[in-house]
Parts: C-alpha cells; structure tokens; sequence
DNA sequence: TAGCCCTTATGAACAATGTTCACAAAAACA
DNA sequence: TGTTTTTGTGAACATTGTTCATAAGGGCTA
C-alpha cells in the first residue's frame, strides 16, 4: 500500500530532505558545492521543485546555517558547564569562562570546517539584508559572550558592554579564520588553541586592568 | 602614422590595461563583478585574448591584490611615519606603534572597501596554493608588526614573536572584517576605532604583564 | 464517485558565467 | 619574400541559478 500524504506534509518533508542534503553539500563541497542539480538529484525530485519551497539557493544556505548555528551553541553550553561553579570567583573565573568559550569557538570551526567557513562566505547582495530570526540568533548567541564580561568588568555600562563582547567575538574570530585558513601559512591546531587562550587572557587582564 | 608594437610590447600593454579594468571593476562592484566579457569591452580585446596574457580571472585578481596590498603598505608607513620618534620610548612607544598601525590598516579597508574585502574573499580551490610572490608580500608586510612588538616584549624567542605578530595581526582583522560587514550589525567607524584602540592597548598591556 | 479547482511536479528553456578552440591575422624571422 | 611562430577573434561549450508553460495530482463539494 502507498501512503498518502497530504499536500502540505509533502511540502514539509520535501523541504527537509533538500536542507538535509544542503547540509551534507556544504559539510562535503563547501558553499560552493551547493548546486541546484545536485540537490535535486539527491533528493529525488526535479529541479524547479526545488523553487517551490525555497525561495533561493540563498534561503536554503540560510537554513543551513541556524543549523550550524545551533551546532555551535550546543558545543558552548557543553564547555561552559565544564567550568565548576566553585573554581574560582571574580575576575578569574570570568576570564576562564571567556578563555574555554574561545577554545570552544576554535575547536566546533576546525571540527566543522566547511560548514563553519560557510556562515561568513555567503554574499550579502545589497538587497536582502538577512532575515530578522537570523539576526536574532546571532544576537543570542552574542548573549554567552556578555554575561561573563559583565562579571568582569561589573561597571561598565550595557551599551559599551555590547560593544566590547562584539569586539572580543570578533578578535577571536579573526583569529580562528585565518589560523585555519592555509592562505597565511599552516599552524598546528594545538598551536592554535594555545594563541587564542594567550590573546582573550591578554585582553581581559588588559582590560581589567583599564577598569582600574 | 600608425605605432607598431612589438609582439612582447603589446602583450605586456594589454596585461596592464587588463589589470587597470580589473582594479577598477573590482573597486566598483567587488571580486564578483569581474567578468570576462566586460573586462574584454573595457579593454578593447576579445574575450579570448585574455587569456594569453592571464591564466585565469583568479590570476588577474591577484595582481589586483598585489596592487591593493602595496596601496596598504603605502598606507601603514605614512601612519608609522606620524610618531615622533622622540615621543615616548619603551612599551608605551611600541603599543602606541601598534594603535596607530591598526587604526591606519581599518582606515585603509574603510577607504578600500570593495578592494580590501577581495583580499580575503578569494576562492582558494585546494589546487592552487597561491603562488610564492604574493606570500612573501604578505611575510613582509607582517614585519610591520613584529617589530614593534619585538620592542614590546624583548625577552620573547622570535619564532613565537612571529607567532604573536600573527594573532594580533589576526585579531585587528576580525575587528575590522566584523565591524565594516553590515552582517553583524552596523558600527560608526568612529565607534570602530576606539574599540579597536582599547583592543590593541589591552592586549599590548596583557602581553607585557605577562612577560612579567 | 464525479467533477472542478488549486497546489505541486516536471524538465525544457533562458540568461549569465568562465574557458576553450579552430581559424584568421599579424608579427618575427630567414 | 616566404615560412614559422605568436597573437587576436568570436563562436561554441560547459556549468551555473532561475523561470515557465504544461502536466499531474491532491482537496473539496455535490
């Protein structure tokens, strides 16, 4: 007997079946490797089909990205509860709160390379300024990075505050791309790790240490 | 009368032209908005003539690249220039050196955007590893950095000072990448500045602590 | 169940790419 | 001047994303 299924469950499970397999092209391929036919071929149906429940090749990388995102989050609460909560107190405890994080970042990009890589390639054409739940997530995930810096610098106003989480993101994550890009020479990813602890111990005690 | 060229000449005439229309269209509309086609009308070629004086269109941007990158320099220098050598000496000197070079670098992207940006956007195919020119221009551009912050921490082996070159280099630029994509929101270039200033300071000043 | 409508599926067709190639033109050389 | 090598040409090819007329099939009312 063939089951039968509404329009609407098609549609769903369809749409499903090709971020499914976005995903396994970009882990695979690279952004790059995201191509209308393939996806079809993989998915069983035919290529318009496609633009029945996706708006664009962009709309589907989209959806793969908030998966990697969530990846990702996933990852940063595993090693944020790592950190036992009677370590150490004040500053310390902040700082090696924001040390594992970076580590944390460092290691989910280097295991996840191609998906990683994927979120900060795509092109940004002027004209669709990013959907609204997509900024979100990214400004939830911002959250993770502020709670440990208000702890550390506790008399910093939130607004300054915001700014300076987006800059610490922001270090390390230039730190992360271009350690893993072989484009300015390999470095191992031990090496690496040991950089990035180096550079957000630097800044929280420099920025302590300005707070005083 | 009509100017004969020489086989080499006119060659080396059209690769010129070539690069000029490159530079510009990828001023104008970014590394995508370099096409074939319309570098051929531009330059007054057909479409197949390019490619006896370039590989690829990656080669062309390249030397696009190679222009941008010696505009920076041109860049850094005059900013390095600006410090009055008997200002202040020691690690207040270097860390001022590093401010200034960082702020002179978000400066040139802010200026250079759409050429700046190609510098990192570049498709790197597995198959060609870039070739050896244009990494020694980045080596010596990151000598810019070394030595100031070989002044800063004089006791620090030089394989690990090239290291930290690295990184911080690495982390003024995912400052600066970050801040001037809208992706994650948009910051004044002004606001830019400052926390790429408090940045660098606190990571000189918690380098140099820890040295200590 | 029959009949109508609207949603979905299809794959050929379109437009825009980079790149190649057989051939033409021109320069270099003997 | 005649031959050979280099350079120029633009049509042709392959690969993209995206669209569209058309066909197929589910959804609903009678």
């Amino acid at each position: 007997m063939v089951i039968k299924m509404t329009n609407s469950e098609r549609k769903q499970k369809l749409k499903a079946t090709l971020i499914a397999a976005a995903e396994r092209a970009v882990a695979a391929r690279g952004l790059a490797g995201l191509k209308a036919r393939d996806l079809a071929a993989e998915a069983g149906c035919a290529v318009g089909a496609i633009y029945n429940v996706v708006a664009d090749l962009d709309d589907l990388a989209l959806a793969v990205h908030a998966r990697t995102l969530a990846a990702l989050e996933k990852e940063l609460t595993a090693s944020a509860s790592k950190i036992p909560v009677e370590a150490c107190a004040g500053p310390q405890r902040a700082t090696g709160q924001l040390i594992q994080m970076a580590i944390a970042y460092l290691d989910f990009a280097a295991a996840n390379k191609a998906r990683w890589r994927a979120l900060f390639e795509g092109r940004v054409p002027e004209g669709k300024p990013m959907p609204e739940w997509y900024r979100a997530e990214q400004t939830r995930l911002f959250g993770y990075i502020e709670q440990p810096l208000r702890d550390l610098l506790p008399s910093m106003p939130p607004d300054q505050l915001a700014m300076l989480a987006r800059s610490l993101f922001s270090a390390v994550h230039g730190i992360v791309t271009l350690g893993l890009e072989e484009k300015l020479g390999a470095v191992s990813l031990e090496e690496l790790r040991n950089q990035t602890a180096l550079f957000v111990s630097a800044i929280a005690k420099g920025l302590l240490a300005r707070e005083n």
